[in-house]
DNA sequence: TAGATTGTTAATCGATTAACAATC
DNA sequence: TAGATTGTTAATCGATTAACAATC
């Protein structure tokens, strides 16, 4: 924690990884959990699990360690999992296509309830029963239904664009999977998420560590 | 760069963004950039900027600034794009096919020669005149073909097996879409994506701006 | 030459790790 | 109670920023 009480963006970036692993335990019927155990799972330090966890609150007990359910719930309050967001997707490519069949989402809370493309081709398409809607009624399509998560699927080129026009009719969300940095408001919540940088990134490594061995 | 001479991850996640940002530089006819200039663009200090180059050499000139065409090449160089990566895909679902179909990696020398997946439905199908494979026959392939990337679109559950068949059958550098962390052993190229982690931490900063606003 | 901007060293800041008293 | 493990403070480490001499 900063000393503006701030949590970093580092600290937010670990949770997800904590409720994974505590969903596992779970799975495999283990409720007690000790800092040195998530260590050794996540691959982060114990000392890091503690002060990580103590950004929220104590949920440990000395002596016993955490209440694995109990812990995921808590972590789960903290990132809002579950809490049942509406999500709209814009672009009906191959990415947007993925991410609206992807069925881990929906289990979490997160509900596709429309896909926006402006190809003619797609017009009516169905995906997971959800019928492809013409991009130009987007703004009118928003101004009717609450919508928390707006999802941009579409080329880099005018991914800016569809942000400016889901933020001015009230979308305060968005991941953003262009290969762009989507620049938006300070009160607007935004993920970039980079693939192409993440298959750079991995090219690097790949080749760098082809020279060392 | 640390003492051990070994340049830190958060520069080398930087280098694809310079890369971007110089390559619409020069799509829009400029072709000399300040590190003020490129820090206005990404959002990076000058003074990091400045820095993150200079772990690989000193490109550019006191009083000028940087050549946008030659920084990006030598940023291309080290990151080893347009290197001609031949590229397999395990899992032939939504995420592998919209792997085979983002046309954006091809151009850039990552190259798609097959897909594999288990279900017998999706066998013989065509994406992008690429027929979907047997997983069964993917450690012959692998035997006759060399294959630079494996990605991995699989369920979470056979993910780690299906990277210790690429591995144990050469295989050295790996793209994970499955919501697990993959582990590899330290001479294995390996990037997690966690698309799910990247939803989670959205829906963290959604709500407590919510609350701040 | 004067002005601009790099390359690089030094200072600062924040994040991680270590240590240990508190306590279950 | 003794042992275990947290919560939390203090120490360390590394990354970022600031400053400026070098030089184009």
């Amino acid at each position: 924690m900063t000393k503006n009480g701030k949590i970093s963006d580092a600290v937010i970036r670990r949770l997800p990884k904590y409720y994974r692993y505590l969903g596992d335990l779970l799975k495999n019927g283990i409720n007690r959990v000790s800092s040195n155990e998530l260590s050794k799972l996540t691959g982060f330090t114990a000392s890091q699990i503690r002060q990580d966890l103590n950004n929220f609150g104590g949920f440990g007990q000395q002596g016993y360690g955490y209440d694995a359910k109990n812990l995921r719930d808590e972590i789960g309050k903290i990132m809002g999992i579950n809490n049942n967001y509406q999500v709209i997707i814009v672009g009906a490519g191959n990415i947007g296509q993925a991410v609206a069949n992807y069925a881990g989402f929906y289990e979490e809370g997160f509900e596709v309830k429309a896909l926006f493309d402006k190809n003619p081709k797609l017009m009516g398409l169905k995906i997971r029963d959800l019928e492809i809607k013409d991009i130009d009624d987007l703004p009118e399509y928003l101004r009717e239904v609450h919508v928390d998560i707006g999802v941009i699927c579409t080329p880099k080129e005018v991914s800016q664009n569809v942000a400016n026009i889901l933020i001015s009719n009230g979308i305060r969300a968005i991941w953003n999977f262009a290969p762009t940095d989507i620049k938006v408001s300070e009160n607007i919540a935004i993920e970039n998420v980079h693939m192409n940088e993440s298959l750079y990134t991995l090219a690097y490594y790949y080749k760098n560590k082809k020279e060392i061995n």
